[in-house]
RNA sequence: GCUCCAGUGGCGGAAUCGGUAGACGCGUUGGACUUAAAAUCCAAUCGGGUGCAAACUCGGUGCCAGUUCAAGUCUGGCCUGGAGCACCA
């Protein structure tokens, strides 16, 4: 064993051996337990960035501590090699998006390898393969057959940066999710995912998601955003055509129907031409004109001065027989509800500004209890009173809104509603580099599936990438057109393709029976691995990636091939990487690049110090110094144990012997107990990384300090020194994995030490030989006595009263009462 | 506005059940080794007070209350920061 560290070597000669040997393939069967470790697979943009590094060290340390403790193992990676990036290269360059894909992915494969990762790379996926999208596509004809995927012409969100319509999950802060550029509303004709129909569960099923963290949880419900209300229609009394006789509305509010005073509908709500009198159609179709120029995140500003106009046409209130005006104005969203609102200026802020602006007229209808004058100066929207409200007048307003409701359905002009404010998904993209959809245009029979026996329609090679304006799939001569499968006529391929999340919605699915050439995966391997017993990723998929994938899961459970609800049982959603305060990131050239940390400290040096400053959970803070202080740890370790080389026997079996643990009243050996125990208990309890190599510390500085003491050694302290060796080397495999390996190798240990079985425990051992008795007065520590460990309470309450120093303090003083925690405390009570 | 999370030394952070606040590390300071440096090792390091010193003592986990023998931890009310949602009727 050489004397100094180099870990450059040792990880290259190790990388080397595991790669050859296939070392972490992971077999089907097992009489062991399965357990499933899942990264959320990478985007291959080109080279890792830290939190690549950070998921997939945490990711690594899992699987192998589970290996460790009896599981087989399916720990895979693989590739989300769709999307934009490679496309955009592709433009600039007139190259092949694969070519730029695959380059990108053989380099960055080259580094998950050298950061040591304990991947099965025989499961290895990559989405842009056809044997990966012949399946995506194939899927998507099975939720075509099931009615869960359709065409329609919607209002959507078009970026022209990209080139595409996006998802609403893809539009944040009115932004685009990738290029940051503003979003606009375009009338298309798009593809989209019923996934409005599984709201309630998705909503529901986040229940059994224990091992989720509540951010999510709540961030997943809020999206859904399920309210409960009511619909009531208003008659219309004076429709110029007589034609539209009613408007539904919906509403959260029902208590509050007797307080409408005017009616509001979208700018581009369906009958709104038909609701216009001839006087203000000029009106109305300038300021729907208006609207439309307007960008999302103008429209949707809450600091924006409402504005609206009148239709000239009017509603009656079935409820009081009272006429109100229509106006149209754009605070009402055709998309949610019915797309018109009943407006009640007293009982709602939004009303509120626009009766004020437009000198609409006020009704109060719930009365404040501490402040009956109310509604003077604003809306008074929580709990009271209803008043001005016929029948209903004197009752508490939740107790009103049922009945009200009630009352309407009974009479035939309402219903109980739930509304969601999830929308469905939008999956087509006017791109290239993504999985065609498999449906073909006949002049003849319209839109026709691709059957499945043709899948999968390749991406053609014949594309102008250079085009200006459109999808450079549309360049392509042999692509668009082809044979109507159903009448064999002419027929026109689709050119979308479909949005890279839905790639990513089933991978985790693929990795059970990655090579399965004749079906997406088999049923019984699919039932066997999933779900993912854990999964760790960035908390920026809380609702896009983990919400499709939930859905994805619940519609294939539900065409029949596969029998669980979730996809992921435990999440957990790792911090940022920062540096200097800040999200690393290229524009703030505040970027540390993983290959220079390999290069001068070597991949377990990394591996240690990603784990080591903060939780998992938390956001962490790059700093050379940390990387510095975890280097010189890990040369710390080897000097430790190339100088005791001599002293360390790693197969004597008499460490595992009960003698050994009988004879051993050495304090190194409980302290190794300890350290076994904390560590277990740190990585089953949430992945409490930073504090397990803070225990690494404790146990190294305790090996050091107990050999400080023994100039020599002796048999049994060279037993005692061979025993703490092998727990630390076991203990610290999971995390420095090349260092751990070289020292194994060259102690003697058979065979890899990622094969040996994770340390045990001496309950009995795992504590310290003495306690330090704590004495308090009135709660305030006065003593510490250093106790044997089997003292009985009484006899604690007596050291502690006799303590010489309690004695002097408790002097003339009346003692209450005491309290003993065992092992532990004694508090005394004293008055006077 | 609503929802969730967090707040502990100079910094990252630690503290199963309510039971010694500040583990472990970074940084800083002093020292040893060295011609010198690097590396390594040793010591100190929350604040105030008493003391030459060992030591002793008081205060302290965002703020204010409360529960308790005992609160960083539990309860209520605030403050600050972060994240998500948001003219969603």
């Amino acid at each position: 064993m050489k004397e100094n560290y180099f870990p450059q070597e040792i990880e290259k000669k190790w990388q080397k051996i595991w790669d050859e040997t296939n070392a972490f393939k992971t077999p089907d069967e097992s009489d062991k337990p399965k357990y499933y470790a899942l990264s959320m697979f990478p985007y291959p943009s080109g080279k890792l960035h830290m939190g690549h590094v950070r998921n997939y060290t945490i990711t690594d340390v899992i699987a192998r501590f589970k290996k460790a403790n009896g599981f087989n193992v399916l720990h895979p990676i693989g590739w989300d090699s769709f999307g934009l990036p490679a496309e955009n290269a592709a433009m600039k360059h007139n190259a092949d998006p694969e070519t730029w894909t695959d380059e990108n992915i053989a380099y960055m494969t080259k580094q998950l390898k050298m950061l040591g990762l304990s991947y099965d790379w025989d499961r290895e996926v990559t989405t842009c393969k056809p044997d990966y999208y012949k399946w995506t596509q194939w899927l998507f004809l099975q939720l075509y057959k099931k009615g869960l995927v359709y065409k329609k012409e919607a209002a959507v969100n078009w970026c022209d940066e990209c080139g595409t319509v996006l998802a609403n999950e893809q539009v944040i802060d009115g932004k685009c999710w990738r290029c940051d550029s503003v979003v606009e509303k375009k009338y298309l004709s798009q593809w989209f995912i019923k996934i409005t129909e599984y709201a309630d569960v998705l909503l529901e099923d986040l229940d059994k998601l224990t091992g989720w963290g509540e951010n999510v949880k709540t961030m997943q419900a809020n999206w859904i955003g399920k309210s409960h209300g009511a619909i009531f229609k208003f008659p219309v009394v004076d429709s110029p055509n007589g034609d539209v006789k009613e408007v539904p509305v919906y509403t959260t509010r029902p208590d509050t129907v007797f307080g409408i005073t005017y009616l509001v509908v979208a700018p581009e709500y369906g009958d709104i031409e038909k609701l216009t009198t001839p006087e203000n159609k000029q009106a109305v179709e300038e300021y729907r004109a208006n609207a439309r120029k307007m960008t999302e995140i103008e429209r949707l500003s809450t600091d924006r001065v409402k504005t609206g106009v009148p239709l000239g046409t009017h509603c009656k209130n079935p409820f009081t027989g009272e006429i109100f005006p229509l106006w149209t104005a754009d605070y009402a969203l055709v998309e949610y509800g019915t797309g018109a609102v009943m407006a009640v200026p007293t009982h709602d802020t939004r009303d509120w500004d626009f009766a004020h602006k437009y000198n609409l007229p006020l009704k109060v209808v719930i009365q404040n209890p501490e402040n009956p004058s109310n509604c003077e100066n604003e809306a008074y929207t929580d709990e009271g009173i209803l008043i001005n409200s016929g029948e209903f007048n004197g009752m508490k307003n939740t107790e009103a809104k049922k009945l009200i409701t009630q009352k309407a359905v009974d009479e035939g002009f309402g219903e109980f509603k739930t509304q969601y404010r999830l929308r469905d998904w939008l999956i087509s993209r006017q791109r290239y580099w993504g999985a065609p959809i498999p449906v073909v245009y006949c002049d003849k029979c319209g839109i026709v599936p691709v059957p499945e026996e043709q899948l999968p329609v390749m991406l053609p090679k014949d594309v102008d990438f250079k085009v200006v304006g459109k999808s450079p799939i549309t360049t392509s001569q042999t692509f668009k057109d082809t044979v109507c499968p159903v009448c064999g006529g002419h027929a026109t391929r689709e050119t979308d393709t479909m949005d890279t999340f839905v790639c990513s919605s089933w991978y985790y699915l693929r990795y059970a029976d990655a090579k399965n050439s004749g079906k997406c995966f088999d049923k019984d391997k699919v039932n066997h691995w999933l779900p993912v017993d854990q999964y760790v990723g960035g908390i920026e998929h809380a609702i896009l990636h983990l919400l499709y994938s939930r859905f994805f899961t619940k519609a294939l459970r539900d065409c029949g091939l596969l029998d669980f609800d979730e996809p992921f049982k435990n999440l957990l959603t790792q911090g940022m990487v920062l540096k200097d305060g800040a999200k690393m990131s290229k524009s703030k050239g505040n970027t540390v690049d993983p290959d220079e940390i390999f290069e001068n400290y070597g991949a377990d040096t990394a591996r240690l110090f990603i784990l080591s400053d903060s939780p998992p959970a938390r956001d962490f803070d790059w700093s050379d110094a940390g990387v510095e202080g975890c280097y010189k740890f890990l040369n710390r370790v080897w000097r430790l144990i190339s100088t005791n080389q001599d002293n360390i026997s790693l197969c004597d079996s008499g460490l595992d012997s009960e003698s050994f643990k009988d004879k051993s009243n050495d304090d190194l050996v409980r302290t190794v107990h300890i350290a076994i125990k904390g560590i277990t208990n740190d990585i089953s309890n949430d992945f409490q990384f930073n504090t397990v190599i803070s225990k690494y510390r404790e146990l190294v500085n305790a090996i050091y300090d107990w050999q400080a003491k023994k100039p020599q050694l002796n048999d049994e302290d060279k037993q005692v020194l061979s025993f703490a060796i092998k727990s630390l080397l076991i203990l610290m495999s999971p995390v420095a994995v090349h260092l751990t390996e070289e020292a194994w190798h060259e102690l003697g240990g058979a065979g890899s030490i990622h094969e040996q079985p994770w340390c045990e425990w001496d309950e009995n051992l795992a504590k310290a030989s003495s306690i330090t008795l704590v004495v308090q007065i009135n709660g305030k520590v006065k003593d510490k006595i250093e106790v044997d460990e089997g003292v009985g309470d009484e006899e604690l309450k007596t050291i502690a009263l006799e303590s010489p120093k309690i004695k002097a303090l408790t002097d003339g003083m009346t003692i209450v009462k005491t309290i003993v925690v065992p092992k532990k405390l004694v508090n005394i009570v004293v008055k006077g």
